[in-house]
DNA sequence: GATGAATGAGAATTCATTCAT
DNA sequence: TATGAATGAATTCTCATTCAT
């Protein structure tokens, strides 16, 4: 380890370092020994800024939450560049489990941590309520935009827990039912 | 601890343990200690029969599985006694999600557990492949059957990490979508 | 925590902090930063004005006996007022283990962090003195103060770690033996 | 450190190094490492027989204890050797803090830790206790035992903590005062 | 077979202290 | 002067696993 005895950008580096920790040896691997080496930073390095176990996790998985939600929301705004909503969600859930299967992985395994640790529910609660208000607006209601949500997360983890490929024709039809799409806009949410 | 010598259950009665130790503390609270107070038993029987923590792990996961695969095949067993699938299965994630409450939630750490540990991924899958074959002969195909328990499964989590209640007839909606029940019977696996 | 820049008492808020933490949770517990936490202080302050953990600790030890022999002081200062000084101290005794019992057990504290750590062993010595030197006015020698200072100690510490009791008619008969009082005024100090 | 796979005698060993432990660093000093290097034991082997520092720690005092009272037993149990008993406890007192004044200022440490922690107090009270029992039987009543002892423990620690010597004169003026040794039999308990 | 004992690794956490600003 | 940041050392504790009996 290299000592630095000014580094401003200290807290910034242990995060991403965490986030890493988190992506390649899952959140059970997230420990204060682990980051630290990550981060090439001292171990009392890592427990000054994130002083408990807890703080740590809830940051890491905040910033991987962050870059998904970030990545949905990027999707989702050209979704009108696609033939339909439906086409534009499965190619999404093709790629989740394609080239960003990594860090798909690392998503499902916060909404895990979150059933099991209460301090990150909060976290995996605000994930999945946030990826509802990003798809709200271009579904008819927000009802509507749970079920596509639960839909796809159903979905996703089954794909990867049983390492069957993805059927896109199969993930089309069944959003499509979810998703009638007739052609004319989305209802804007009346409030 | 009471000293135990000639015990010839004394491998089902840890593994019971060790099944009320996931339920009680999560799948990281499951070490071979903890099974060995619960069960009490001294901690070498616990590695004398199951020699690996991942030993130890999978087993308890697998009787997890089969007690929550033995439910859903039961309630599925009484479907014709209700007014459709949709109902039925409706008042399957109620009750899951009120009364059962608390094996519902580990059942999906099981899942969770599945991504962050390639050990358990096949138990995982075996619970999501077993809820497909229980459901199979009750709809058209087993895409349904897997578009259902998506359904399902991403409706549970959701409701579990948000706290939302559960609103029996969203669900009720976007089920009888996936299962728009014609009253004719649903078509025979064709294998 | 308030920022507060130019803070003139600043050092005499540590200390007051600092009596406190070892009030509520012993000398041990006793560390810069849980008195940086009660004071409202950054951690660097603490240090700043108590560069070691020695200084801290001898610091707020003092103002802990300071505090214990102002009480003695004045409790001795009214002793004319009541029928004999055996009943005065018997008194004192009560009080100490009524409603300063907290005050009390801190002191004894002192004392035996004493015979732990040579730093305090000025402090605790000079509490010890101090009361002999306070008591000293109203018996015939010194001898007789330092005994009779012993075993108030020696009760106190008795009933504080057994728990029992105080039991008034006791210390009464003890202090009795040691304080025969003839009605004679003492013998002033002959120094 | 050898390594020593099988060693029927460890909690022995260790139990007696955690006393030693004591008697050179003082009660803040006994650690599980400390112990451990003091055996000759790997780190593993202390916290394996004594879980916890609480149990460590009173199972060390509880030692010391033994020792002390047995000392004080087997001083007591010749008194009828000496001139009176008070002269036998004014060479106890003396004996104490000479030759013996590493174990007593021990000793005194256990009242300390008995007022700082909850674990320990019942040790303390024990000790306390069981010097009266051992008392009793050569004075008059209970009473006069406890009084004996406070005063003893009371001169014990003043001198121990101001470093003045011990001026065997004055503590048999004072012992005297509590024991007024009239050459009769001390009354018998009539319990 | 069964198990108490042993062990080494690694976890979180706390802390006094130093240093750069 | 004051302080946030940094750091290295300890501490307790938990654990899976191995071993001798």
């Amino acid at each position: 380890m290299t000592p630095r005895r000014h580094d401003p950008d200290r807290r910034e580096r242990i995060l991403a370092a965490a986030v890493r920790v988190v992506e390649s040896r899952g959140v059970d691997g997230l420990t204060h020994r682990a980051v630290a080496a990550e981060a090439d930073v001292p171990l009392g390095s890592t427990t000054y800024h994130f002083d408990s176990g807890d703080a740590l996790l809830v940051a890491a998985l905040e910033r991987l939450n962050d870059g998904w939600l970030r990545s949905f929301g990027d999707w989702l705004a050209v979704a009108d560049e696609a033939p339909s909503l439906t086409e534009h969600l499965v190619r999404f859930v093709d790629i989740s489990l394609g080239p960003h299967r990594a860090s798909t992985e690392s998503v499902y395994a916060v909404y895990f941590a979150g059933l099991n640790r209460p301090v990150v529910r909060p976290t995996a609660a605000r994930c999945l309520d946030e990826m509802v208000r990003l798809l709200r607006p271009l579904v008819a209601d927000e009802g509507t935009a749970r079920a596509v949500v639960s839909l796809l997360d159903g979905l996703t983890i089954q794909l990867l827990l049983t390492g069957r490929p993805h059927r896109p024709e199969e993930t089309r039809r069944w959003l499509g039912r979810l998703l009638p799409e007739t052609g004319s806009r989305p209802t804007p949410p009346t409030g």
